[in-house]
DNA sequence: TGTCTATATGCCTGTTCGGGTATATAGATC
DNA sequence: GATCTATATACCCGAACAGGCATATAGACA
């Protein structure tokens, strides 16, 4: 993958949010709807876009389309990523998706293999070693 | 100055290259030109647009204008420089134009306020404490 | 089979971008 | 003043992008 294509993904403020989103948590499209609040098709779209660069991958769970990080990620985009973490991490829109993640984390069972936990009460989708995650 | 503007200027190789040959030293618009070999226009609209969005500044030497990273760089900017920073130093084009910025920094006296030396035969533009120079 | 739900895609529009050619500008120098 | 040097800008083009509306698709389920 290119740097440039990196910053490419990284220069709209919606694909921003969903890669944000993302080094939290795998995701289906209509979380995305409800965390960011935009319409379907624009979420759909700058999703489409970022999986066709090779920045998110996708698996089906029943009718739900689930988004994540590829789980192998090329040392540039794991750097800008925590660098963006960083960056944003006091910014107002940033901060909020994040706690609206929480807390679709705590009430929405939705797509049964997101959010599910491990046996100790953990989400077993976070803390990856060496990763984005790591500062979940 | 917005993160997304950060990663927009960010996005284009030219660019690129130009933010990060500034990281080591200001430079004119020739300095550019011999350096990343690119047409004068190509280079000016570039610059043009990188100083629309306050990612950098000029000033004039005689017929040259120098370009210059801000001096006082958001956050962001800063961190984002240095992920840069990190993300190249092994990339071929970007060791390339380094290499070349040093050989101009020894060869080249045209604007004799860029690459000019201080008492200690430091290059007086370099390390600026906790700035991105730090690297150089 | 039909219908529902979640998501993707086709088509359209206005905007931005990247690059090129030609020309303008500003200061230096004669 | 004329001319030179370094840089910027105007205009043009084709491509990409961002967004919206309408429609298609794929799986679930009755």
């Amino acid at each position: 993958m290119d740097l440039i294509q990196i910053y490419q993904c990284f220069c709209d403020r919606t694909r921003l949010r969903i890669l944000h989103l993302l080094t939290k948590s795998s995701l289906c499209v209509c979380h995305f709807q409800d965390i960011l609040g935009e319409p379907q098709v624009k979420i759909s779209k700058h999703l489409g876009y970022l999986r066709s660069r090779g920045m998110v991958t996708t698996k089906r769970d029943q009718n739900w389309i689930i988004y994540s990080l590829p789980g192998r990620r090329a040392d540039e985009l794991e750097r800008n990523l925590k660098c963006l973490q960083d960056c944003v991490h006091t910014d107002a829109v940033f901060k909020r998706d994040m706690e609206k993640l929480s807390r679709l984390a705590k009430s929405c069972c939705k797509p049964r293999s997101v959010f599910k936990r491990g046996v100790n009460g953990r989400k077993t989708n976070e803390k990856t070693k060496g990763s984005v995650y790591l500062r979940s």
